[in-house]
DNA sequence: TGGGCGCGTTTACGTCGTAAACCACCGGGC
DNA sequence: GCCCGGTGGTTTACGACGTAAACGCGCCCA
C-alpha cells in the first residue's frame, strides 16, 4: 500500500505521454484525405469536448471540413461510429506502457496495472466512458469495461497461469469487471461530465435544494462533496485483490491450464 | 449465508405482488383524462418493452391514444420525461415491503434489504436501469443508483445510528453505491436488454466469432456464458458488509451523531 | 487521350422535438 | 339563458437529424 496521496497519477494532467487515442494516420497530405481512424478520432475528441448528445454527423463532418455524407465512406452509420469510438478508446490500453499483456510480475501486479490503465482511459475520456458501459456487448460474456476478446483472453491467461483454476479465473473476471465498472462510472459521472444543457451565465448556479428535512445530509454534505475517488479506488481494488487471493488459496491449484505454480 | 440457490427471489416472475411502478391514479374516467403519473408510467412500460432508443414523443402519445403535443401539458420535454422515468422507477422502492427506511434489525439487515430492493427494480426494468446509472445526478454527492435525497438520508441515518462515525458512513455510502451500480449494470446488460436492432428471423443468429486464437476463452466460453449473477451478487454483498463491519470496528463509535451503540 | 473510379457534394425524404396558434368543451357568475 | 375564461387536446409549422441516392470532380493507368 504505497500511501497514494496528493498527486493522483491516473488523472490525465499528471502524466506526460502515452495512453492517448488516435494521434493520426499517415501525416502525408494536409487537410483533405479522410481516413477511418481520423474520423473515429475526431468523434472521440468531439465527445470529450461536447458530450455524446451533441455529436451529430453534420457537426462531425464540419469539424473535419467536410459534409456529413462524406463520413459514410468510412463508417456505416452513427450507431457503428459510436461502437468504433468505444473500441478506439479501450484500444488506448495497448499503447499504455504501464499496462502489461502478460503477468510478468505476478497476477496482483497485472490486475493493478490493468485497473489503473482502465481508470486512466476513463478519466481521459469521461464523456465516452458511459458509452463503454452501456453499449450492448457483442457477446454476453464479454463485459464492459474491457470489451475486447484480446483483453479477456489476456486476463484469463494471466490468472490461470498464476495458479487460478478455471472456475476461479472466471469468478475473478466477473468480480473484477463489475468492480471497475461501478467505481469508474461513478467517478466519471462525479467529475460532472459536460453539464448537459448550457448553464446560464451569471448568478451562482447553486440550486441548493432545501436540506432542512435531511439533517445528516445537511451535516455531511461537505464530506460527501469531497472527491475521494482515488483513495476509494485504491482501497476497493486492494480489497478485491485480497478477496481473489482467498479464492486462489481456496480452490486455486486444481489442475490449472498451465503451470500450477506462479509465473 | 442462506444458501441462495435455485429460485432467485429478486427476479420479477418469482415474486407475487409489490414493487411495481405506477398502477394508475384515480380509476374514475375510462380512456381520456391524462395525468402526469399516467404519462410517466406509460413511458416506463414503453421503455421496458422497446428500449429507450425507440421512445418517441409521438409514439408515446400514440400509446396513450393522444397526439404527441398533448404530453407537453404534463412534462416539459423529452429529457425531463426521462428524468421523471428514473425517479418513478426508484420510487418503486417505497412500495417495496421488504425494504426498510430504518434499520429495525441492524445495519447489515438494512443494507441487505436495500440492495435486494434495488436489484429487484433493476431486474424489473432492465432497459431503464442504464438510464438510472448515466443520467447526470442533480448534485454530485447524490449518486446512482439511489438518486434520492430521502434514501441518502435514510442510509446515513441507518449507519450513524448503528455506531458508524460520520466519516465511516460516508465511506460506506460510496462503497455501497459503486458496488450496486457495477453489479446491477452488468447483470442487466447481460440479460441482453432488447437486442437493439431487429434480428433477422431464420438462420441461427450465432455470429460466433472465431475463437481459435483465444484458447482460454474458447475453453471457458461455456463457463463464462453461465449466468451466476445472483450468487455473484450475494457474495460481493456479503464481502462488502464484512468490509464495512471492519470499518465500523476500526473507526466506529467516534462520537456518532446519535446513540453510539446499536439501534 | 480516354475512361473508370475513389471521394466528396447535392439533393431529397421521413422522423424527430417542440413552439405557437387553434379549438372544443365545460362550469360558474350575471 | 348567456357569455367567458380556462383546461386539455389538436393542427400546423419549423429546424435539425440520420441517411439513401444521384451526381460530379480529378487522378491514375492504359
Amino acid at each position: 500500500m504505497p500511501d497514494t496521496r496528493e498527486p493522483d497519477p491516473d488523472v490525465p494532467e499528471e502524466r506526460s505521454g502515452a495512453a492517448d487515442a488516435m494521434p493520426a494516420g499517415p501525416p502525408s497530405t494536409g487537410r483533405p484525405g479522410l481516413d477511418r481512424r481520423l474520423v473515429v478520432g475526431a468523434a472521440v475528441e468531439f465527445i470529450d469536448e461536447h458530450g455524446i448528445g451533441e455529436l451529430t454527423m453534420r457537426r462531425l463532418g464540419a469539424r473535419l471540413g467536410v459534409e456529413a455524407m462524406a463520413l459514410y465512406r468510412y463508417v456505416p452509420g452513427r450507431e457503428q461510429l459510436l461502437d468504433a469510438v468505444v473500441e478506439a478508446v479501450i484500444d488506448g490500453l495497448y499503447g499504455d506502457p504501464d499496462v502489461l499483456l502478460r503477468p510478468d510480475h505476478g497476477w496482483q501486479d497485472y490486475l493493478q496495472r490493468l485497473a489503473h490503465g482502465v481508470r486512466r482511459v476513463a478519466l481521459a475520456h469521461p464523456a465516452v466512458f458511459p458509452l463503454i458501459a452501456t453499449r450492448p456487448p457483442a457477446a454476453p460474456w464479454v463485459r464492459p469495461p474491457l470489451r475486447s476478446l484480446r483483453w479477456l483472453e489476456s486476463f484469463l491467461d494471466a490468472l490461470t497461469s498464476s495458479g487460478f483454476s478455471d472456475g476461479a479465473a472466471v469468478e475473478a473476471y466477473r468480480a473484477y469487471t463489475s468492480f471497475l465498472l461501478g467505481h469508474l462510472l461513478l467517478e466519471v459521472s462525479q467529475r460532472g461530465v459536460p453539464i448537459t444543457a448550457e448553464d446560464e451565465p451569471g448568478g451562482s448556479s447553486e440550486m441548493s435544494v432545501d436540506l432542512r428535512e435531511y439533517p445528516h445530509l445537511d451535516r455531511l454534505q461537505p464530506m460527501l462533496a469531497q472527491d475521494e475517488s482515488a483513495a476509494e479506488f485504491e482501497e476497493a481494488l486492494e480489497n478485491l485483490l485480497e478477496r481473489l487471493g482467498g479464492l486462489l488459496r481456496a480452490r486455486g491449484g486444481r489442475r490449472a491450464g498451465r503451470g500450477s505454480g506462479k509465473a
